[in-house]
DNA sequence: AACAGGCACAACCGCAAACCC
DNA sequence: TGGGTTTGCGGTTGTGCCTGT
């Protein structure tokens, strides 16, 4: 016996929502609200839609000041940037995007941005080649460790085409335990979840105060945060912890991150090319870099981060946390 | 003009986390 | 505190449009 469904698929209706769906759903929530209850919505408003279906509707298309098509160059370096920090985590890359949603960013990424930036580097190294590495690798096994997610192995392809191009692309190794200095996936886990349970106040970090600036752009205090705001509260920790955990072995490129900013510029926006009066520009080989991108993540420019990125350390970091384990 | 393939976007699905009783 | 319910997220699929042949 399976988890229950729902909704009852059979009444229900899929597929595209016609203008007269849309205008019942937004009249109603505009009138009334979702009542805190999305699977009872459309039984009140008497739509044959699954409740899922309605507040994913409501989210990505209904909902007032949503923006529609045409990413800007500064909209592009936050996506992208990010994801490199981050990985696929669109909802808290969405919130840093006014206007925009998940879904809208993690389309724009999929269609256009990662190919723009993995498809220049394409004639130097077949991807056919990683892809079918990865392909191979295990699920899993019995000691808990866990395979690379795609997602990370493409910015890990992401950042070592960037960081040298000549260089083959990375096939992840599953971690060996000869280095204490590496830690496994459980171990990981463990210290995540134990500096989750020392920092159970989660006031006094600078998460907490960053995290305050992005509730209130959203016109709400932190004492009035709702479940909802919690995975970024919690995407903050996992974060802060997973900084905390990276490996000392491979601590002193603390420049990498702003160098893979200047270079992203590079690849979207071609050589020597600036956004904002900053980015990157080329001098003698030499790449010179404005650090305008981590006012982002202090607070100096809007939109403001919405995690505790104090310093490009701490993010390279997160980053060294995913190469170390798998011995890149 | 017809067809195929590619692309972009909307929508769906399954899972895990959070909530509530 | 445990279990059922709801929500949110990320991955995947479906569909319509566009372009090239």
């Amino acid at each position: 016996m399976g988890r229950a469904p729902c909704c009852d698929k059979a009444a229900v209706k899929k597929g595209p929502w016609s203008p007269e769906e849309d205008s019942m759903l937004k009249n109603y929530i505009e009138e009334h609200g979702t009542g805190g209850n999305w699977i009872a919505l459309p039984h009140k408003i008497g739509l044959k839609r699954c409740g899922k279906s309605c507040r994913l509707r409501w989210l990505n298309y209904l909902r007032p000041n949503i923006k529609h098509g045409d990413f800007t160059p500064e909209e592009d370096s936050i996506i992208c940037s990010l994801y490199i920090s981050i990985g696929s985590r669109w909802s808290i890359i969405a919130a840093q995007l006014p206007g925009r949603t998940d879904n809208d960013v993690k389309n724009y990424w999929n269609t256009k941005l990662k190919k723009r930036l993995l498809g220049r580097r394409k004639d130097q190294h077949r991807r056919s080649q990683s892809a079918a590495a990865v392909d191979e690798l295990p699920d899993g096994d019995s000691t808990g460790e866990r395979p690379l997610s795609a997602s990370a192995m493409e910015r890990i392809q992401l950042y070592m085409q960037l960081q040298n191009p000549a260089l083959p692309v990375p096939v992840p190794v599953p971690v060996q335990h000869h280095n204490s200095s590496v830690l496994t996936w459980q171990q990981q886990q463990q210290q995540q979840t134990t500096a989750a349970q020392s920092n159970d106040s989660f006031n006094s970090s600078a998460t907490s105060s960053s995290m305050n600036v992005t509730v209130a752009e959203h016109g709400r205090s932190t004492s009035q945060l709702s479940r909802h705001d919690r995975p970024l509260l919690t995407a903050g920790r996992q974060l802060e912890s997973a900084a905390t955990t990276a490996s000392p072995s491979s601590a002193d490129n603390s420049n990498v991150v702003v160098t893979i900013e200047a270079e992203l510029q590079e690849l979207l926006y071609g050589e020597g090319s600036q956004m904002r009066g900053g980015g990157a520009a080329v001098d003698g080989g030499v790449l010179q870099v404005d650090v305008d991108w981590w006012s982002y993540y202090q607070g100096k420019q809007s939109p403001v981060n919405s995690w505790d990125f104090t310093t490009p350390e701490e993010t390279t970091s997160v980053f060294q946390d995913y190469t170390s384990v798998y011995d890149i």
